[in-house]
DNA sequence: CACTAAGCGGAAGTCAATCTTCCGTTTGTT
DNA sequence: AACAAACGGAAGATTGACTTCCGCTTAGTG
């Protein structure tokens, strides 16, 4: 096979441009930045975007490992702390904070991108620390134990809706929310909780095609249960 | 000023078949339904439906009056409970329920809607009665005090993002979620939590225009705090 | 310095999804 | 039966994003 031809050096720039302004965009707006969007704020032609990332996921893929390994900088950070309570508490906290920096944040834990190898690795190790921290925290801090690692995938969905919703007029309502969501999670009078999805349903219901989300119309719908059932 | 002219059998019919349909509709997909569908659905043309509600508003209000009124009922019939836990416990988790059911359920409470006066009446009543609710669980209940209606309006954002994420593939994450969230309003181990929106704020946050709700692109963005902030 | 191929920009062509209008046909009413 | 009201849905208008293409620019080399 022949030697991959070298980038000129421009071209390295603009590459380089191109990514950091896919970061940006991505975290302000979520990964359905469009891509001109992505090359005006990289200072470059649609073009020049096209012929160096001719598909959407590559770039999308690129930025996604940076967050990735943001999650796992914090992670690492949260392990270290000897407190497994607050441990795991930082942990949730912060990144719940940090979506509201970045939207894009929530789609690399949760998914919702097609796996390619290099992706799953970092989600996997993800996954494991943040199982790490769970399980510690559940023996020595206090966390209730039927808390699972899908619970915290759908806490950042809750908080992805707050944060989509209203984010930009109410900056206080995701962190005082997540502060009220986090006193549910320790030991003391616990309810009954209804299961939740398994990890692989969780796994099976995040994994969505990036490119083209448009959702033409849900073909039939569930059959209308009564609106108003009996409340308890 | 002239008697308003009769309505012709037929279309009186249609009338009523289009918001049918229309609640129909924005049940299954929120309120971004889009016209042609609706008509569809109601088995009309287009050109009906346009002559009828030549502004998409009209339908809409109609609707959400019809979805105000089934909160109301429901608020009735948890306030009429005796147990003060026992009714708000009920009026939320059937509240989020009835948002699996009906994704128009989240914006007649959190609003998303311009005004009208009817409207305006239905909301007050709802808020009123929830407030209602709301002050007898912190006093009978054990819910503690610092909670409040924002913080029903920020759950049901939240229970919002579940749903739009995963409603269709994972129906009893929403559920658990919640269920888990309740766990963290009683009175017992509190941690202080921050500040929420004030009532002023959040209502201003979620008075959004309701027709082309399309987002051009944020204008400039905050100044991207440091990801990773010290954690704790 | 000059030559060449790699690279660039962005106008223009596609495409899909909606909104909106318009008019020939149907239907209710008197 | 006759007329106006109402209907349906094709067609035009808009919008927003995706992708291609080509004439100009520029880095790299001899």
């Amino acid at each position: 096979m022949p030697p991959p031809p070298r980038l000129r050096s421009d071209a390295v720039r603009n590459r380089e441009r191109i990514l950091t302004a896919a970061k940006t965009l991505f975290a302000r707006v979520g990964m359905q930045a469009s891509v001109e969007d992505i090359a005006r704020e990289a200072g470059v032609g649609v073009g020049t975007l096209y012929r160096r990332f001719p598909d959407r996921t590559e770039l999308i893929e690129a930025v996604f490992l940076d967050r990735g390994q943001a999650c796992l900088d914090l992670l690492t950070q949260c392990l270290a702390q000897s407190d497994a309570w607050q441990a795991f508490h930082a942990y949730v906290t912060t990144l719940c904070a940090m979506q509201e920096q970045d939207r894009s944040i929530a789609d690399v834990l949760t998914l919702t991108l097609p796996p390619s190898p290099a992706i799953q690795r970092v989600r996997t190790g993800i996954f494991h620390a943040q199982n790490q921290l769970i399980a510690r925290a559940r023996t020595n801090g206090g966390l209730r134990p039927d808390f699972t690692g899908e619970d915290v995938a759908t806490l950042l969905l809750a908080n992805a809706g707050i944060i989509a919703a209203v984010a930009d007029k109410l900056p206080t309502a995701s962190a005082r929310f997540v502060a009220l969501h986090l006193d549910s999670l320790r030991t003391g009078e616990l309810s009954e909780l209804p299961a939740g999805p398994t990890p692989e349903q969780m796994l099976a219901a995040l994994q969505r095609p990036v490119t083209s989300q448009r959702v033409p119309v849900p073909p039939a719908g569930r059959p209308t249960l009564p609106l108003l059932s009996e409340p308890e």
